[in-house]
DNA sequence: AGCACGCCGACT
DNA sequence: GTCGGCGTGCTC
């Protein structure tokens, strides 16, 4: 505010924690001690609703005059140490739009996470004293307030319960105590409880034997936890499948103790730190494309890139040199990864090639940590950032450059709220900053390939491999008759064979499967009931847990963490016949051991990774040469490059195959891609073995060929025929609720409110599905709707959506919930 | 989401 | 007669 100028007397503002339907501005008076404090961007306290309860808000415009006439004054300034630029203002309102989700919602998805912005509310003692003794609980209640003067409506109702509010409407009434709220500003600090043994090796070892004095139970969570440094609770009741309270014995046994860790790691010391590479030259291919997106850099409007380039073409230093120019001209760059761990090569690199300019922003940051990084982007002392989905968010100055590696993975698109895509968001950030958005991948989304048709992306290729290497040959196997793999074995007979050859060279395989657990689920021969969560619709999944013995496994909900042990009988018809169906990871490792004991096989999955270091540690060691073997889910077929691998095994895609999702060819090419990419690297010998029931299916066939392009041109074609993104944009509302009534009567009626309101808006060009009942009908012991529609996107189509969502959100029951998903990512 | 206003059943 | 059930509507 430059001196001379009139206070403004207004704000406008938005508030963080209105539901979507009062999300609008809302202008308050601004008293002149705080007129000086409030910029556009400034967090301030501001009274709402009836019961002018204290809530957060942001000021977003000033006005000299208001004509409303019941105009709040604002509470105060909140003392908030980071002030949000114009343009992540802005961005607020596109994601609001864009997304269907509130302005606050955005908001705190751009701001660093861990501070709590929340009211809270808490009771005070009044003047007015009770005269006559209060009734019982009354008094319970009214001494609980004047103990400390004060005290937290939330912690009242944890330890009186249920009946506290009534208690405490009545003491409000009677004039004993008031009710206030306030927000105030901290940090949570996330921990995680920890069990670690208490005892040297040695006396673990005796306490595992049956003469330790330890009950069986105590045993079996004891020998978890020799296999591992330390678990959470969680973990060991999960892997050792007994309650948390045979834990609780050891601790007061002494044998194992608790810890309470901060949940936070600085990724920058995970990293390797990569020797700077002798920088080799360019090749010619490699100049041209940096030669293209630096002049497109350069470019005084906002511009967009797809770099196509096949697997080993060096995408990576073509994308290090464009930032390095934009940062040459003094700009900040963003890289974007899909997943820092499983892209570690990728990170490494960069991390090579920018040394201390570049900051790695990922989840397990403390609060403190991600402010001062905030704050280091805003001052400009951080220049470069490195992170996944989140930190397209990153308040760095004068932009120029976004990078998307890997642009067609799906973890971009949040799958919570605001549910949000970072491409969007990058291309809203480069638009408003006459930035370059480039995305890059080996197997491009068929969405940004076709925007590079129609010239909204600049397309940029890469199509000679590093040295020339030549693509691994890859082989389709037929595993339907294959004597090998039936009636229920995983590996075929040329796998096997292959697989034999190459160990004995010396040199190392990589083996997919694409379903973690054993084998995916159980049930009764017999009468041929499944065993199914009890929370959700789907079976439940058995895992053999290492060391156990045969049959004391357990089966777990991948959805909702439900487990139980592996029943003896049937629970419906009493039958001892137990049986295994699906396929899995453990399956596969037991089929191994089984055929090849001799040979040295790593797992690579969920389960054997729960902790980070983990991942790395099973990585480093097959690079090391200490096992033949790598196997796992997707997670081995991600970014990593082992000069010693000629093998790639796809053991099961196929279920990958037969999702009913439209985009799922589009996700088993790209996989398939990804995994072939892995054999041969460097030794030019690779070959990889596809096994199929379905070899007569044309995404792998495709993929088999590594014809990207051809998979594209019918990819596209079936889209535009069917009607599906790109040709149209969608949107699915979720309908859920625990009862089930409910839940189905609430989407019919969302569903004719949405119809009638297009015969009302018939500009609005959409087509309605549904409602059905979701593919997985019940998660968490909730029923689940969905109604899908394609529609023809316009700002006229969103202030639709907007205005539809908002009714139905007024309508929705209690018990219900309603959600939007713009274009989600899995359908 | 809260909290008010408002119009019908079982209590002092 | 009134306390209180939760249906609809507004929040600067």
């Amino acid at each position: 505010m430059r001196q001379g100028d009139p206070s403004p007397a207004f704000v406008r503002v938005r508030l963080l924690d209105v539901p979507f339907g009062a999300d609008r501005p809302y202008t308050y008076r601004l008293p002149e001690r705080l007129s000086g404090q409030v910029r556009r961007g400034t967090l301030l306290v501001v009274p709402f609703g009836a019961g002018n309860k204290q809530v957060s808000a942001l000021a977003t415009d000033f006005a000299d005059a208001c004509d409303l006439p019941n105009v709040k004054s604002v509470s105060s300034v909140l003392d908030y140490p980071i002030d949000l630029p114009e343009e992540l203002l802005e961005l607020c309102l596109f994601m609001k739009e864009r997304f269907l989700c509130s302005f606050g919602q955005a908001l705190r998805a751009i701001l660093p996470p861990g501070l709590n912005l929340h009211t809270e509310t808490f009771y005070v003692l009044t003047e007015k004293t009770p005269k006559k003794p209060l009734r019982e609980d009354l008094e319970t209640l009214y001494r609980a307030v004047s103990a400390e003067g004060e005290a937290a409506e939330e912690e009242l109702l944890s330890v009186f319960g249920e009946d506290a509010p009534d208690g405490l409407r009545s003491l409000c009434r009677a004039g004993y105590i008031a009710r206030r709220s306030r927000v105030r500003r901290q940090f949570n600090e996330k921990t995680q409880q920890i069990l670690r043994p208490n005892v040297p090796p040695e006396q673990l070892l005796a306490l595992l034997s049956e003469d330790g004095g330890l009950t069986d139970k105590q045993r079996v969570v004891l020998e978890v936890l020799s296999h591992y440094p330390f678990a959470t609770p969680r973990e060991l009741s999960l892997y050792s499948g007994v309650s948390a309270s045979v834990a609780s014995a050891l601790v007061k046994r002494g044998v194992l103790k608790r810890e309470e860790v901060r949940v936070e790691r600085d990724y920058l010391s995970t990293l390797e730190p990569v020797p700077q590479a002798a920088q080799t030259a360019l090749s010619e291919e490699q100049a041209e494309a940096v030669g293209t997106l630096t002049s497109l850099a350069d470019r005084p409007e906002p511009q967009a890139a797809l770099l196509y380039g096949v697997t080993g073409s060096g995408k990576t230093r073509v994308i290090v040199e464009t930032v390095r120019h934009v940062l040459a001209k003094g700009q900040s760059a963003i890289l974007l990864l899909p997943e820092i761990a499983l892209t570690a090569q990728a990170a490494n690199t960069y991390r090579a090639a920018f040394g201390e300019q570049l900051a790695l922003i990922h989840s397990m940051l403390s609060a403190g940590e991600r402010l001062d990084a905030f704050r280091a982007m805003r001052e400009g002392r951080i220049r470069v950032v490195l992170g996944t989905r989140s930190a397209v968010f990153s308040p760095v100055r004068d932009l120029g450059v976004i990078v998307i590696d890997e642009e067609q993975e799906s973890t971009y698109k949040s799958e919570t709220s605001p549910r949000y895509h970072a491409r969007d968001v990058a291309r809203f950030r480069c638009a408003r900053n006459n930035a370059l958005l480039l995305l890059a991948s080996a197997t491009p989304s068929v969405e940004s390939r076709f925007k590079a048709e129609t010239g909204a992306y600049t397309l940029v290729k890469l199509t000679k491999r590093y040295g020339d290497a030549p693509l691994p040959q890859v082989r389709i196997e037929d595993l339907r008759g294959d004597e090998n793999a039936f009636p229920d074995k995983l590996l075929g007979k040329a796998l096997c064979e292959t697989l034999e050859k190459t160990v004995s060279d010396g040199r190392q395989a990589i083996l997919f499967a694409n379903r973690r657990g054993y084998r995916s689920h159980v049930s009764c021969a017999k009468c041929g009931a499944v065993f199914a969560c009890p929370q959700c619709t789907v079976s439940l999944t058995y895992h053999a847990y290492d060391g156990a013995r045969k049959g004391a496994g357990r089966l777990n909900c991948h959805y909702c963490g439900y487990t139980r042990p592996l029943p003896k009988v049937c629970d419906v018809c009493g039958s001892e016949h137990i049986g295994y169906f699906g396929f899995g990871t453990q399956k596969l490792q037991e089929e191994l051991e089984e055929r090849f004991p001799t040979v040295r096989a790593l797992r690579l999955d969920a389960d054997t990774t729960g902790e980070k270091s983990a991942h790395r540690r099973i990585l480093s060691a097959f690079e090391n040469r200490e096992a033949e073997v790598l196997f796992g889910t997707q997670m081995v077929a991600k970014g990593l490059d082992f000069p010693g691998v000629d093998l790639v095994g796809v053991v099961s895609v196929d279920s990958t195959l037969y999702q009913n999702d439209f985009r799922a060819g589009e996700r088993t090419f790209s996989l398939v891609t990804q995994l072939v990419g892995r054999a041969g690297r460097k030794s030019g010998q690779g070959l990889a073995i596809l096994q199929t029931y379905n070899p007569d299916n044309e995404v792998l066939q495709l993929a088999a060929t590594q014809d990207y392009e051809a998979f594209y041109q019918s990819e596209i074609r079936l889209r535009r025929s069917v009607q599906f993104p790109p040709f149209c944009s969608m949107l699915v509302f979720g309908v859920s609720a625990p009862e089930e009534a409910v839940c189905s009567a609430f989407a019919e009626e969302f569903a004719s409110l949405l119809k009638a309101a297009h015969e009302r808006e018939p500009d609005v060009k959409l087509r309605l599905f549904g409602p059905y009942p979701s593919g997985i009908y019940r998660v968490g012991g909730r029923f689940r709707q969905r109604l899908i529609l394609k529609y023809s996107d316009s700002a006229k189509a969103r202030e639709f959506f907007a205005d539809v969502y908002a009714q139905g959100l007024a309508k929705c029951p209690r018990s219900a919930r309603l959600e939007a998903d713009v274009n989600p990512a899995v359908v």
